[in-house]
Order: C-alpha cells, then sequence, then structure tokens
DNA sequence: CAGGGCACCT
DNA sequence: AGGTGCC
C-alpha cells in the first residue's frame, strides 16, 4: 500500500506513524485526542426533489419525472433518466428527447427544505456530527460511533464490509475495521432514511469529507461505497478533471489552469511555491492537498440556517412597480418562514441581478441595513403582514441604492434575506419545528472543537455523544426528534411537520371568513366596480386613477389602506389587520394555484395511473397559513372597530402639486412610507414628515415602545 | 450557464 | 459588499 498516502492523510501529523491497520488494539486513543483517522460518510439522496414528489403523488413514480425550474429541469427521477433526460437540461431539450416526460414545478422549495432537515435530523440523532451540504447531502463524522463499536467487538469477530468497496472484489475486512463498521453504520442510517423516511440514496465512507464525499457516488442509485486508504491515489487520479474536485470551482479552475494545471495529477506534482505565490500559503496548500486526497477539514454541524432568503429570477423586471410588487411577495413568504424558525433578524439584505449580455452569468449586487428592533419582533410575534408593511420600504430604500430608477434597468433577479438570526431569549418556540431542532442548539458554528473528550462506550457520554442504535433496534426513536416523523411514508409528514411547529394560536380563532375581512376592508375605504375596478373617489388627489388602476389589486389596497388608526393602545396592530388583509389572503392563493398548477400536467400525462381524488390527497391545504392567520386577523380586527376614512392623504406639508409631478414609483413610495410611518409618528405626536426625509424619522420612532407591552401577551412565552 | 437556495472568506 | 463554491 502506499505509504506515503497514509501518512498525509491524517496530516495533523504527530501520530502519524502510530495507526496502521491495526485499529483494534490502538490503546492509543483511549482519551482525549483526535482519532488517529475518522469514518466519515456521505450521504447524497437520489435525485431529491424528485422523490420528494413522488412521495407527494406516488403516482409519479411510475412515469418520467422532472422538476422544473424556471426552463430548467433540475433533476428528474431514473425512469425520466433511462429516456435521455439529464440534470439541468432544458425543459425544450428534455421535452424532444422525451415528450412523455412529467414536469412538475420546483420552485417552491418548502417541502424540500421540511424533507431535507429531517434527513439532517435523523442522522443527529444517531451523531450530532453532521454538516449539511445543500439539501440533500450531509456529511457525518461517525468516529466516535465506530470506536464505541469496536469496543464492544469481540476479537474473534469477523469483520465485513457492507455495500460496495472502491476497487476492490473482495477485501479483507479485519485490515480496515473502522472502515468496515462504518460501512455497517452507513446501511443502517441508510435504512433508516429510508424506513422513516421514504427516501433512497448513496454513501461514501473514507477518512475525510473530500474523500466519502467522491466515492459516494460511485455506484449510484440508492447504493453505498467504502474507500480504502490503499485506493485513494486511484480515486483522485479517475477524475476526469480538475474542476471534479469539490472544492474547485470555475474561477479556480481557471487560474489553475492559467498555470498550465487540467488534471488532477499535474496539480498533486505541481511545486507548492509556485502555487503559493498564485494563490497565497493557504489556499496552496489546501489547493494541493484536495489534489492528493488530503482534507483535515471537520465534520462542522451545520445547525439551524443563518440566513433566510427568498428569490425569484425572471427574463425582465424594469419597472419601480413591478419590483415593488415582487419585493412584497417576496418578503410576504420570507417573513412567514422567519416567524416560523422563531429567531428574530437583525439585518435585512436585498440582492439584484442586473441583466447584461455580456458577462451574463454573475454580478449580482447587494445593499443590506439593520431591521428595527420593532419590526423583527412583529416578525417574531406573528404580526407577519405587518412586518412587511414595514419591511417594504426598507427594503425599497436599498433598491434605490443601488438603482437609479429615473433611468431605464433591467434585473433578472431579486432576492430578499434575513440574517444575523438572533435566538429569542426563553424560546419556547413550536416544539415540533423543524428548526426548533436546531434553534436550541445554539452554538456558534465556528467553535467546534469537536476534538477533546474522552469517552467510554457506555452509559454516559456527555458531550458528543453518539448514540448507537445498533443493539436496540427495537428502541429506534432518536432522542431529539418527538416520534411524529416515524409513523408514514406518506404525504402527511410534512403535515406533522407543519402541526408541529405550528404556533400557538391566538386565543381567538376559528373563525371562518376572509371574506369577512375583505368585505370590511373594501367597504371602509376602497370603491371598485366590481372586479374590473374602476375605482372612483376616494384616490387621494393628484394620483392618476388610470394608472393606479394598473397596480394590482393588492397594491392598490396596500396603497389606499387606512392603515393608520387611532385608538392609541392598538396602534401596533392598526396597519397589520387593516392593510394586510387583503394581500394575505391574496398570497394565500398563489400557493395553492401553485399546487394545482403542479398536478395539472400529471393529470393529461397520467391520468389513467391517477385517479382524480388523487390529487386533493397529495396537494392537501395547508393547515398552518391560512387558519393562524385569520385567527389573529379575526383577533385583530375584533379589537378595532374600522376607522372613518379621512385617512389616505399626504402629510400635512406635502404639496399635492409637486407630489403629482414627481415619477408614479416614488409617489407610491412615499406613499408606502407615509402610511407606515404615520402611526408610529401618531404616538409621538403628530409630526409631519418632509418629503425627503425617510431614516432618520424611523430611526427616532424606533423606541416607540407600548408595541411590545401587547404583544407578549398574544405570543406566550 | 441555467434555478433557488446556502456557507465561507476577504 | 462582493466573490467563490456547493447542491
Amino acid at each position: 500500500m502506499d505509504k506515503s498516502e497514509d501518512e498525509v492523510e491524517d496530516d495533523e501529523t504527530e501520530w502519524k506513524n502510530t495507526f496502521v491497520g491495526s485499529a483494534p488494539l490502538s490503546p492509543a486513543a483511549p482519551s482525549g485526542q483526535t482519532p488517529a483517522h475518522r469514518v466519515i460518510l456521505h450521504f447524497d439522496l437520489d435525485c431529491f426533489y424528485a422523490q420528494v414528489e413522488m412521495i407527494r403523488n406516488p403516482a409519479l413514480r411510475e412515469v418520467p419525472l422532472g422538476i422544473q425550474q424556471k426552463y430548467i429541469i433540475v433533476t428528474c427521477n431514473y425512469v425520466a433518466r433511462e429516456l435521455g433526460v439529464t440534470k439541468l437540461m432544458s425543459v425544450t431539450d428534455a421535452k424532444e428527447k422525451c415528450p412523455q416526460l412529467v414536469l412538475v414545478k420546483g420552485e417552491d422549495l418548502t417541502h424540500y427544505r421540511e424533507i431535507s432537515y429531517k434527513v439532517t435530523e435523523l442522522l443527529m440523532s444517531y451523531c450530532p456530527l453532521v454538516e449539511r451540504l445543500g439539501f440533500d447531502e450531509n456529511f457525518m463524522d461517525i468516529t466516535k460511533m465506530v470506536e464505541q463499536r469496536l469496543a464492544q467487538t469481540p476479537e474473534s469477530k469477523n469483520f465485513s464490509f457492507k455495500g460496495h468497496v472502491y476497487n476492490h472484489i473482495n477485501v479483507e475486512a479485519s485490515d480496515h475495521p473502522r472502515l468496515a463498521l462504518g460501512s455497517h453504520i452507513a446501511a443502517e442510517l441508510r435504512d433508516a432514511i429510508h424506513s422513516k423516511l421514504g427516501l433512497t440514496g448513496c454513501a461514501g465512507i473514507a477518512t475525510n469529507k473530500l474523500l466519502a464525499k467522491l466515492v459516494s457516488g460511485t455506484f449510484k442509485p440508492n447504493q453505498q461505497t467504502t474507500l480504502l486508504l490503499e485506493n485513494v491515489s486511484d480515486i483522485m487520479g479517475c477524475l476526469s478533471g480538475l474542476r471534479k474536485v469539490p472544492g474547485v470551482g470555475h474561477q479556480t479552475a481557471k487560474r489553475l489552469q492559467a498555470l498550465g494545471l487540467v488534471s488532477v495529477k499535474d496539480l498533486q506534482l505541481f511545486p507548492l511555491n509556485e502555487l503559493v505565490s498564485e494563490f497565497g500559503g493557504p489556499s496552496a496548500q489546501r489547493l494541493k492537498n484536495l489534489a492528493l486526497g488530503i482534507d483535515d477539514s471537520p465534520v462542522t454541524p451545520t445547525g439551524a440556517p443563518q440566513s433566510l432568503s427568498d428569490e425569484d429570477s425572471f427574463k425582465k423586471m424594469s419597472s419601480t412597480k413591478d419590483v415593488l410588487e415582487k419585493i412584497q411577495e417576496l418578503l410576504s413568504n420570507l417573513v412567514e418562514r422567519m416567524h416560523k424558525d422563531g429567531r428574530q433578524p437583525q439585518t435585512f439584505r436585498l440582492t439584484i441581478r442586473r441583466y447584461s449580455a455580456t458577462n451574463k452569468w454573475f454580478s449580482r449586487e447587494s445593499r443590506q441595513c439593520p431591521i428595527p428592533g420593532h419590526v423583527g419582533q412583529r416578525i417574531i410575534s406573528g404580526s407577519s403582514d405587518d412586518a412587511v408593511v414595514q419591511l417594504v420600504p426598507l427594503a425599497m430604500k436599498l433598491f434605490h441604492k443601488m438603482v437609479d430608477s429615473s433611468a431605464a434597468f433591467h434585473l433578472t433577479l431579486i432576492n430578499v434575506c434575513f440574517s444575523n438570526l438572533q435566538t429569542r431569549g426563553a424560546a419556547a418556540s413550536g416544539k415540533g419545528s423543524i428548526t426548533s431542532f436546531f434553534t436550541h442548539n445554539t452554538s456558534p458554528r465556528k467553535t467546534q472543537s469537536f476534538s477533546s473528550h474522552s469517552q467510554n462506550g457506555s452509559s454516559q457520554s456527555s458531550d458528543h455523544h453518539c448514540t448507537d442504535h445498533q443493539f436496540s433496534t427495537s428502541t429506534m426513536i432518536p432522542q431529539h426528534t418527538s416520534q411524529k416523523t416515524l409513523t408514514t411514508k406518506s404525504p402527511s409528514i410534512s403535515e406533522a411537520a407543519l402541526c408541529g411547529c405550528k404556533r400557538e394560536q391566538s386565543p381567538v380563532v376559528a373563525v371562518e371568513g376572509p371574506p369577512l375581512q375583505k368585505v370590511s376592508c373594501s367597504t371602509a375605504r376602497l370603491d371598485f366596480d366590481e372586479r374590473d375596478n374602476t375605482l372612483t373617489h376616494r384616490l387621494p388627489p393628484n394620483v392618476d386613477p388610470e394608472v393606479f388602476k394598473l397596480l394590482p389589486e393588492d397594491i392598490q389596497m396596500e396603497l389606499l389602506s387606512p392603515a393608520y388608526v387611532n385608538s392609541p393602545a392598538s396602534t401596533s396592530f392598526s396597519s397589520a389587520a387593516v392593510a394586510d388583509v387583503p394581500h394575505i389572503t391574496k398570497n394565500k392563493s398563489p400557493q395553492s394555484c401553485t399546487d394545482s398548477l403542479n398536478v395539472k400536467p400529471i393529470k393529461e400525462t397520467v391520468s389513467k395511473l391517477n385517479p382524480p381524488d388523487r390529487e386533493t390527497t397529495v396537494n392537501p391545504q395547508r393547515p398552518e397559513g391560512t387558519s393562524s392567520f385569520q385567527g389573529e386577523n379575526v383577533m385583530e380586527e375584533g379589537r378595532l372597530s374600522f376607522p372613518r376614512s379621512s385617512d389616505c392623504e399626504f402629510p400635512g406639508n406635502v404639496d399635492p402639486k409637486v407630489f403629482s409631478e414627481l415619477p408614479l414609483d416614488v409617489q407610491m413610495e412615499l406613499m408606502s412610507e407615509w402610511k407606515q410611518r404615520k402611526p408610529v409618528l401618531k404616538t409621538s405626536s403628530s409630526r409631519k414628515p418632509g418629503i425627503s426625509s425617510t431614516t432618520k424619522d424611523r430611526k427616532a420612532a424606533g423606541k416607540g415602545r407600548q408595541a411590545n407591552n401587547l404583544l407578549k401577551y398574544f405570543k406566550p412565552s
């Protein structure tokens, strides 16, 4: 075997000599040290999005299925692959190759994200050292589990490998007891993922993340492969190019190519010092190590996400009106997600991508700003709609820092992002929540020093317990997760999660009837002539009704809504209650809309396989959104009588004539800001914002307490 | 490259 | 704030 490979492998050098193959009797690491070599697993779910959709609608299993985002097939099931469809193929190409291809829209990642975290949770219930990579991959450091089993394994035991061993037909497993045990653990975990979540996937078993990942795809659907140290150079040498090395992206590959390096071997043999001069010390060393199959990076537990974002891309977006509308839509979804997460974002970021014929692929720009505390509070307290109203002007401000809206612009993407997520104090947030599992696991990711501790396989492992379910297969209940997930591989799993993480409903609940709110709202303020909305009076003077008419209804409502209510005690809720009821109900419907759209192609193509009632089963109502929202809306509406009108006027010092001559988008923004600011200002006496003032007011008004006093009553603990 | 996310580094 | 990489 290639000794040098072994030694460099764990280049935490010191003990390079000690490890060798005779692991079982290595008393070397009874306590306190990084094991001489780790056992790392890499899990990679098969065509993940397609699997999720096939769980949601089992009829899809029998047909060629593609998951479509915009005009791209991001992934497809194996039936489709046999017919020539590949990942990242354009829809037209795919349809050409495979006319019977069934397409499901995959732009809404909600279900994928939920299932994805369930997989991670499940793995974490066996051993906390789980690192996510995207939605469908997980690394796992099972060194301790392996050591535990090793300690309990009689000397006489015959080792064996589960699954494949890279480049080997038969191996003497006793020479590689840790990896052999690792392969058994991997098989058990894959089986758990399958039995509890209904998902299949591949696993790689190796001594570091790089190798585990590289080897996991050797045998593709639903299989696993172990890589022995003696075959490291094989697998590295087999890579078709540097780009195949995880960690070497496009840019890096290009720079390497500029140095004349194209193959992995080229990089292996390239003098380090020359590499250093091009990439700098750490990067150079890392690159060279990667080429050699060396990777000492730890498996860093991922925990809860550090940012939540929502984005959409499009061919062309060139009006501020559209931007405003899109931002509002994105924010609605994002705030909802943030609310479920339970943490409070401190930072908001807006990212755009501009169209440009040359250099089309990159060039994203972003601006970020702090989120005022009271807005963040509203997100977590459940006044999501209120939060959106207050966030939209923030977003537009950031937008204008990047885009001069008086000139032409052409955007192809908008992204909204919450970051700097702060865990709330006592956080009795939804217990079954997917993220609540992670939220109390607040460890900052960097401070993982997982190398030190002593453990014995026995009862008590204080810090990073690895729960080995091997010897208690009958009691396979993961300790962290509640049992909710265990029952089914049916579509209802996600439901269970949703129910579990559903927030406490407001004391007042149940009352059905979105129409109620909508009616009240429109009777209160708006005079539309039915659906074709010739809206009549009550428009602010100097706002062109023709232009106004073109706006989507929710924007119209928003601009006109009497967000400013009087009753001082309830001001903090007023804008939420009134302004947002319309666009909440409106925002919910697109979801169900997408859902039914998703089903339609199936119906056309495979109606025989797919009894009509299937669809309702597959696309159950979201238990959550509507009902909980209505609860709050109802509650709020109950509390505050609707305002008499008189609201939608300009701040006193704004000259209507001047206002009318501003560009439409500026008008809209100003109105949006006034509307939002007004209640706040009201509490601090009736100030009149100047037309140009924006930020300082908010900051000054920021400490408008008294909202919280009320909030805490509605938000138990 | 696409698409809708994420993370890390600088 | 941007760049890069990963899925």
